[in-house]
DNA sequence: TATACTCGGACACAACGAGTCCGAGTATCG
DNA sequence: CGATACTCGGACTCGTTGTGTCCGAGTATA
């Protein structure tokens, strides 16, 4: 049980992204972080595939959130850059063997995968809980207000 | 996020561990589900390691479940097999790059690290409220009483 | 005491994630 | 209007983890 190490990068990234209105650079975010830009670009890329941030290219070019950060809630980070599958799929064990119940008994999905699935819902709706927004409020009272805004400064200015 | 697939045979094999208070072999658990002895045996010996199943050697020998059913939660078993650290690791990402947070100051979790462990704290939450015996009893329900009695009497007679 | 059956850990193979690279496309600047 | 420089996007390679298998150590039985 792991998660894509790529899902801390990219919630980061969505974050700092809030204080900008102009399209900023995978490369930028990456010297922000101290990441390789290459493999930044990848998470980037998922996120802009799932319709949560938009790309421009050309040279001012770079990412922008597509929705207000109060609609992006954690759950579409994750799905987006984690995948969107289930951690635990059932291979339906119940119809094999020689205890094996007939198919055509299983409209309903088997216990232990309800079980899980259930579990899976809690965890899905935790995250849907929490939306980008929160997390930049968040970083204001952590780390003050000023963090964030020498961000910006450092985003929209040189180097 | 991918979950280990030995997780679903090892809940079913606990389910059908409810049943018999004598050891079963894990050749006749593999039979029984149709999957591969070997690779079951694997994860079995994981329950074993966490003390979830006491393994008896010899002619006569298998596996027992060493607690109550009602006991032994699925988030016992998910960390048994899957391993118990958490699916999201914090790399804290805040203490690098320019705008690196002194490490001094870094006496709590970022907010992002907590959102995420908040929500899988709700996964196992979840996970611990439900318990194979549970289980056992849906089994029960929707597969008829039968299907255990008959279990039993396959496991404890010949093959 | 010999035997047959069990678990336990050590050994290959495959798939997924991590990380890197170069080409396609566009806004800028001369 | 054209050349340029900067951007994203996808294709490629490598390492790690999970999947699957095998044989040896140990014990209750006959």
């Amino acid at each position: 049980m792991k998660m894509s190490g790529g899902v801390e990068w990219a919630l980061h990234c969505c974050v700092v992204l809030t204080v900008s209105h102009t399209p900023v650079p995978a490369a930028k975010l990456a010297d922000l972080h101290d990441v390789s830009s290459s493999y930044l670009a990848k998470q980037l890329q998922a996120l802009a595939r799932a319709g949560l941030v938009h790309s421009v290219q050309g040279k001012s070019g770079g990412y922008v959130l597509t929705r207000a950060p109060e609609s992006i809630t954690l759950l579409d980070v994750v799905r987006a850059v984690d995948g969107p599958g289930p951690a635990f799929v059932c291979t339906e064990i119940r119809q094999r063997g020689p205890f094996a119940t007939p198919a055509d008994a299983c409209t309903t999905p088997c216990p232990v995968s309800r079980a899980m699935w259930a579990a899976e819902a809690a965890w899905h709706q935790a995250l849907a809980a929490v939306t980008i927004a929160d997390l930049a409020r968040d970083v204001d009272a952590t780390s003050g207000p000023e963090a964030l805004v020498g961000i910006q400064a450092w985003l929209t200015g040189g180097a």
